[in-house]
RNA sequence: GCGGCUGUGGUGAAAUUGGUAGACACGCCAGAUUUAGGUUCUGGUGCUUUCGGGCGUGGGGGUUCAAGUCCCUCCAGCCGCACCA
């Protein structure tokens, strides 16, 4: 028998039309009704979506579609991140513009877009390397600068020698750079910062009211701001000649006085000797022209670049030959060191030594033979053989033995305020974020250089600064230093000539706020109005990868609350609620010779012994493993595609890709569309009235139907976007074996129809328009509203529970679910093999839980 | 080293507050349709068995009438951070 084919090419081109032909996506604010953001992390304009992209805007587009469908006033905008790396070395391969390059793949992404189907308003599309987006941005830098948020100091940055640029630390990944994985170098550079640190207790405590966020990202978080609360107090440097160090020669070291921060001043009469960083400024002056300091300092350096050789290299110091005393050790002498685990970007780069609580300190006692103490007993613990970090009371520490830790720690702060040295204090291990980058396809920091008046912020009418056109890449380095003419301008406060600034933002920048321009995309004047914003923000749900667990997230929210504090918006916190989707993985084939093998390369071979099937790893080009979502849309369709990735693993989890997955899809499809094309024609009309008396079968598939309509709708709140596709095909089997005998069955075939479409219609929108329009519908299902529930058809007349005997499971019996203890005892005794397995023994007890389980305890 | 997550059939996975483990699929087996393959439809499919049963949620132990779920302990895999004082 032939069927009559679901034509997927054409019906979804079809309604995607319908849609943007109806403006079903395009909202405005409406204060009638309630909003919902909805937010999937824009896209980098690489030339091509790959299939992460898939499944992050499929995610998000069930739950605009599902939204909608509620009833709320639904924003799921869509744009670019635009400006970036990849752009230059695009075009300095091929000799083409940045911004052609950038502006033809945004066009072609946009079209592969579109073939999804999505609910996008792309009345909103922004792309942030357009003027009048950095235009904004240009503007927030200056209120930034403005409030002290942003400024310029001198310091050691990582620099990355494949782009020729600075890195921000949360970019170095184990000393590489993130994007090009060379080994990062250190340079003193004059760079611009973003004053993070002003939020770090604020971005710590907020993540507490963070319900709706990934517990894994908040502790990501929390860990990378590194809070931890202390004493930071000084230590008086005794010259090597034993008198103190006068004023003059005070002078010429600098300093006479260590500060250190500790997190452990409980532990102060453990000290054994006083520690500093290799570049601490105090460390040259008490070091310098010493007999092997330069070696010790080369050794220093010699350690491997990674995070990980340098906490395992092995801990050595050099002795200064100082000492050092503090107040409330009187007669005690403390060796200075310079030791290469001290770091000086953390606390004060100077540490006093606790060997006997502190594992580190411990090692390098051992090693440099220096007094190890215990001050800390729990009674049975031993600093024999390893520091004691755990919990006990104070020990040979005079004024503070028999104290508990934290009563301890109180009062040495307590004692060092009292003579005015040190004061109880919090570290964080965030630092300000450096944004400076010596690139041209960023966006401009308007700022100018005057030999005269120094830094001058560009005024706000002369924005945007914008990048030059004419830029060429015949040498390496950052093209828009080298432009002869786009950096030379006049001094904004004298006149005079000037010099621009020109390095550009980190790209990290655009999408601090890309999700505040949706909101009012076309505002010349402002970056986004302040009611718009009030309208539509916080975002309610925001879905992407979790590789932005720190950097993107940190920075957007230290963002909101810089441009909270100038002004633009009142809201602080922009994502209430935050999905991590899982990464989409594929087999992996080799040939005999080792080289990788395309999973489309696999399938079109006859023979396929000869490949190695490998290990199902992460999509990357370099092993091939990489699906094109352009063939599986031109094949299968969008809904086909969109189903497969909803469909069995948890969207948190990976996914593994697979061709029969896909192909499972795509059938279920044309049984849905055969299964109600078969029977459309039957049916009574769309909207005829409720025939109220029921078969029994019927009944049953009118439960089917509410339970479905219920358990879908909780599942996509949940995330639990698989277990709706099984509820989903759960109904479609119910109604597949029903077989209609009357016009009130036939009745209920249409509502489960209905149902089923409405249902599936937030995953599969081309073919719930297509049954909706056959099942005889004029509107569009995507402006219908979800069905409701009746609740009364959600209880079950009987239920068929268990029967135990001793806890194994003997037998079932079918019960109404609130049947007495009585008859359900009656019930499980009748059974043969409820008695068999009592074996003639006595009842002791008779646990019976109505619509659950029976258990019937005999010996 | 520290922190977190995960471990359930051949595979992806389900399983309210502890209450019939394996829903829904993929795969596989058998049958029907088809010239054949594919599609479609029907039935079966945790392991094992002497067909009575027995055993099953990473291993071991515990609490309970009852444990995938709670507690203790060990193991494996993945991810993040990593000399943070």
């Amino acid at each position: 028998m032939t069927q009559e084919k679901y034509n997927i090419k054409e019906c979804e081109k079809k309604w995607r039309a319908r849609w943007d032909e109806a403006k079903c996506f395009e909202v405005t604010e409406d204060p009638s009704k309630e909003k919902y953001y909805v937010l999937a992390m824009l896209p980098y304009p690489s030339g091509r979506i790959h299939v992460g992209h898939v499944r992050n805007y499929t995610l998000s587009d069930v739950v605009a579609r599902y939204k909608k469908a509620q009833g709320f006033n639904v924003l799921n905008p869509m744009g670019w991140d635009a400006l970036g790396l990849p752009a230059e070395n695009a075009a300095m391969e091929r000799g083409t513009h940045p911004a052609d390059w950038t502006y033809s793949n945004i066009e072609e992404m946009k079209r592969q877009l579109k073939a999804m189907g999505l609910a996008i308003d792309w009345s909103r599309e922004v792309a942030s390397c357009d003027p009048e987006y950095y235009k904004h941005e240009q503007k927030m830098f200056l209120d930034f600068y403005e409030k002290g948020l942003a400024y310029r100091k001198e310091s050691v940055v990582n620099w990355d020698p494949v782009d020729n640029t600075v890195l921000a630390n949360e970019q170095v990944v184990d000393g590489k750079g993130w994007r090009t994985g060379a080994p990062v170098e250190r340079r003193t550079l004059s760079q611009w910062f973003l004053k993070i640190t002003h939020y770090a207790d604020d971005l710590l405590e907020a993540l507490k009211d963070l319900p709706r966020w990934p517990e894994k990202v908040r502790i990501m978080q929390e860990n990378w701001i590194g809070k931890s609360q202390g004493l930071q107090f000084k230590w008086d440097v005794i010259p090597q000649n034993g008198t103190r160090i006068s004023n003059r020669s005070e002078a010429e070291a600098g300093n006479a006085e260590i500060e250190v921060f500790t997190t452990r001043p409980d532990t102060l009469f453990g000290a054994s000797f006083i520690a500093l960083a290799p570049d601490h400024p105090m460390a040259k002056k008490l070091a310098e022209g010493k007999d092997g300091f330069n070696e010790f300092l080369k050794q220093c350096q010699s350690v491997g670049t990674s995070e990980e050789a340098i906490a395992q290299a092995e801990k050595i110091g050099f002795d200064t030959g100082y000492k050092a005393t503090h107040p409330l050790l009187p007669g005690q002498e403390f060796p200075i060191y310079i030791a290469n685990f001290i770091l000086m970007d953390y606390g004060t780069g100077a540490i006093f030594g606790v060997p006997g609580h502190d594992q580190r300190d411990f090692d390098f006692a051992k090693k440099y033979g220096l007094p190890i103490k215990e001050v800390i007993s729990s009674g049975n613990s031993s600093i024999e053989n390893e520091a004691y970090t755990g919990p006990g009371k104070l020990v040979n520490s005079q004024w503070l033995d028999g104290r508990e830790i934290e009563d301890a720690k109180a009062e040495v702060i307590k004692r060092c305020e009292n003579i005015g040295n040190g004061f109880g204090t919090t570290q964080y291990r965030l630092r300000d974020w450096g944004i400076s980058r010596q690139r041209y396809w960023g966006c401009p920091i308007p700022m100018v250089h005057c030999d005269k008046c120094g830094v001058v912020p560009v005024p706000e009418d002369q924005l945007p600064i914008e990048l030059p056109m004419d830029i060429n890449y015949d040498e390496p380095g950052n093209p828009l230093a080298r432009h002869p003419t786009w950096k030379n301008t006049k001094c904004p406060k004298c006149g005079e000539k000037a010099t621009r600034e020109t390095d550009t933002c980190d790209t990290f920048f655009e999408s601090n706020w890309y999700f505040l321009r949706y909101l009012d995309p076309c505002n010349e004047q402002r970056g986004f109005d302040k009611d718009k914003a009030a309208y539509w923000m916080p975002v309610d749900q925001y879905i992407g990868g979790i590789e932005h667990a720190v950097l993107h997230l940190l920075y957007a929210r230290f963002c909101t609350r810089a441009l909270a504090d100038c002004g633009w918006l009142d809201v602080k916190e922009p994502f209430t609620g935050l999905f991590t989707q899982g990464m989409v993985t594929h087999e992996t084939y080799q040939d005999e010779k080792g080289h990788w093998v395309t999973p489309a390369e696999y399938e079109a071979l006859k023979d396929k012994s000869k490949i190695k099937v490998g290990p199902t790893i992460k999509m990357s080009k370099s092993k091939k493993n990489v699906i094109d979502p352009e063939d599986i849309l031109g094949t299968y369709g969008a809904d086909a595609a969109r189903l497969f990735i909803l469909s069995d693993s948890p969207p948190e989890r990976d996914l593994q890709w697979t061709e029969s997955g896909i192909e499972g899809a795509w059938k279920y499809i044309n049984k849905l569309h055969r299964m109600i094309m078969e029977q459309k024609d039957n049916l009574p009309a769309p909207g005829a009235p409720n025939p109220s008396k029921f078969s029994e079968n019927a009944s049953k598939l009118r439960s089917a139907t509410h339970k479905a309509i219920a358990g879908v709708a909780k599942s996509i709140e949940s995330f639990a976007m698989n277990k709706a596709v099984a509820q989903i095909r759960e109904l479609s089997n119910a109604i597949q074996s029903f077989k209609p005998a009357d016009d009130a069955d036939r009745w209920v075939q249409r509502e489960a129809f209905e149902t089923l479409i409405k249902l599936f219609g937030p995953m599969m929108p081309h073919l719930a328009e297509e049954l909706w329009a056959a099942l005889g519908h004029k509107t569009l299902l995507a402006q219908s509203p979800w069905p409701e529930v009746d609740e009364s058809l959600l209880a079950n007349d009987t239920v068929t529970i268990g029967v135990q005997v001793n806890g194994k499971m003997r037998a079932q019996i079918t019960l109404a679910p609130d049947a007495a203890e009585d008859t359900a005892r009656e019930a499980a005794l009748a059974q043969d093999n409820v008695q068999k397995a009592m074996d003639g023994k006595e009842i002791r007890k008779f646990i019976y839980v109505p619509g659950k389980i029976v258990n019937v305890v005999a010996n």
